[in-house]
Parts: C-alpha cells; sequence; structure tokens
DNA sequence: ATGATATTGAGAGTCAACTATCAATTTAAC
DNA sequence: GTTAAATTGATAGTTGACTCTCAATATCAT
C-alpha cells in the first residue's frame, strides 16, 4: 500500500509548476517553503516512485548534474547555462538527426544540447 | 620544469592513434601493453596536463561515463552504444542546431548525441 | 479513535570518478 | 656522472549523487 503524504504532494506540485528541469537539490529547496524539515532523502524517494509512476522524467545532460522534470512537459531539448548551471528548455528540434549514424546502427534515442550563457548571464557578463 | 616521460610519450601515443573516444581505464589498459606497471593515477595525471595543453578534449554524454579523446581529432558528434556502452563518431552535423536557442541566449557550443545500438550489438541481438 | 504498516528525517554508507600523499624513481641541466 | 626537482605507483582520501538504516511519526482501513 502507498501512502499519500503531505511531501508527496508537496514535491509533485514543484514539479507541476516548475518551468525548467530541476536537481533534486533545486526541488527540496523550493519544497522546504512549505515543509521547512523536508529530507533530502525524502526528495529522492519521491522522485523514485514519481519515476516509476512515469510522472517524471530524468533529464540528463554532459556537463551538468542530473535534473528531473514533469513527464507531462513535451519531447524537447536543453541549453545548458556554462555560467549559473541552470537547464532551459529548447523550442522545436532538428530534423535530419538520425540520418548522421552509421551504417547498421539503431538509433533509438536522440540528445540536442547547447552550451553558453543565459540571456540573464548574458547581461551580467557584458556589464562587468 | 614540466619533465618529458615515457608514461606521457606513451600516453600521448595512445591518444594519437586511437579511433574513438576512451575512458581512463580504456587508457590505462592499452598503455600498459608497453608499461606493465602503469598507474591509473598517472593517466589522470596527464589527462589532466594534456587537457590544459589543449591536445586532449573531455568528452561527456549522458548515460556514459567520462571518455577523452585527441583534440586534433575534428568536431564532431556521438553515438552511444546501450547495450556495450562503447561511444562511436558521427559523421558530419545538422544545421541550424543554434536557432533552436531562445532570444538573448548566447550559444558557445553544441552536442548531438544518439543512442541505440551499435552494428555488431544489433547483430547479436537479432541472433538471441 | 485504534492499530497495522508505510513514510519520514537524519545520518551513515555506497559507488564511481577522480585527487592527494609520499617514498622511490626518473629526468635533465650542469 | 651528480644532483635538484619533477614524476611515478600505490593507496588513502575526497566529492557528488544517491541509497540504506532505524527510531519516530503519519496515514488510512476499520
Amino acid at each position: 500500500m502507498i501512502y499519500l503524504t503531505q511531501q508527496k504532494r508537496v514535491l509533485a506540485s514543484i514539479f507541476e509548476k516548475a518551468d525548467r528541469p530541476l536537481t533534486p537539490v533545486e526541488i527540496c529547496e523550493r519544497a522546504r517553503t512549505d515543509l521547512p524539515s523536508l529530507g533530502i532523502a525524502t526528495v529522492y524517494r519521491a522522485i523514485k516512485q514519481f519515476l516509476e509512476d512515469g510522472q517524471v522524467r530524468l533529464v540528463e545532460v554532459p556537463g551538468a548534474a542530473p535534473h528531473y522534470e514533469s513527464a507531462a512537459r513535451h519531447h524537447h531539448h536543453f541549453f545548458v547555462c556554462q555560467s549559473c548551471k541552470r537547464l532551459f528548455d529548447l523550442i522545436g528540434c532538428v530534423r535530419g538527426v538520425k540520418s548522421l549514424a552509421p551504417q547498421g546502427f539503431r538509433v533509438k534515442q536522440h540528445e540536442i544540447v547547447l552550451y553558453g550563457e543565459c540571456s540573464s548571464c548574458a547581461v551580467d557578463s557584458s556589464k562587468s
């Protein structure tokens, strides 16, 4: 039997409200607004359950820690800000990616990641 | 003063000869053909120096351990075999990737990764 | 409300990738 | 060849991301 607890309710709402993929630590920080004593282990446990349910997905990009996002968000790729390390969504996708694979290779998924500075970090660095 | 040692010479030649990005452990194994007592710490130390020199670059792809390759190899992307975990080069690139970034974002690099089965694993899995 | 059981928070433990330490060895300027 | 300084190999330690343990607490069927 799986209990629906206060912490899972709060954590689920963090995922629903998030506008970008978050790390477990970011999720924990946000949830502590409502549940100040929330432990990181509980965040990981909830993420594990949400992943199994299929309501959350793992976002792994090179050069960044693992992030998680609501599975309700549609297929997209990411922008990694090399300055603040946050992830942002890219809108759209490019065609012809799968045709890059050599003969005989079976392509099942693909990932596109852009690296650089997000708009707010780009403004900050042009100031200094 | 930086000494040019036997181990650095051997490690540099591994990178030159490699036909794909390698993990530190793979590099160490290959180098032990010439230097059986080579320690993994020395491999990491050499990689660090080579990275600083700019003669080697880090290849980070989600779902695979960090790999390293000669910087002399030209810009390319990767195929990760989900079965044998090896990395393979993709030939060519797709255009229009940078235009996926939102307004105000500064794109400095990009990465494209395909996931699936390499030709030899695809053959093996169709047999069984 | 009660009680069986799932969950929680805190902290210890794990794991992989790497880094520091240090005595022994190698390098290279002389 | 000597010798000061860099490097090496072995191994212990660190780091980040996560998992386990366990006593205290919350949940929910009754």
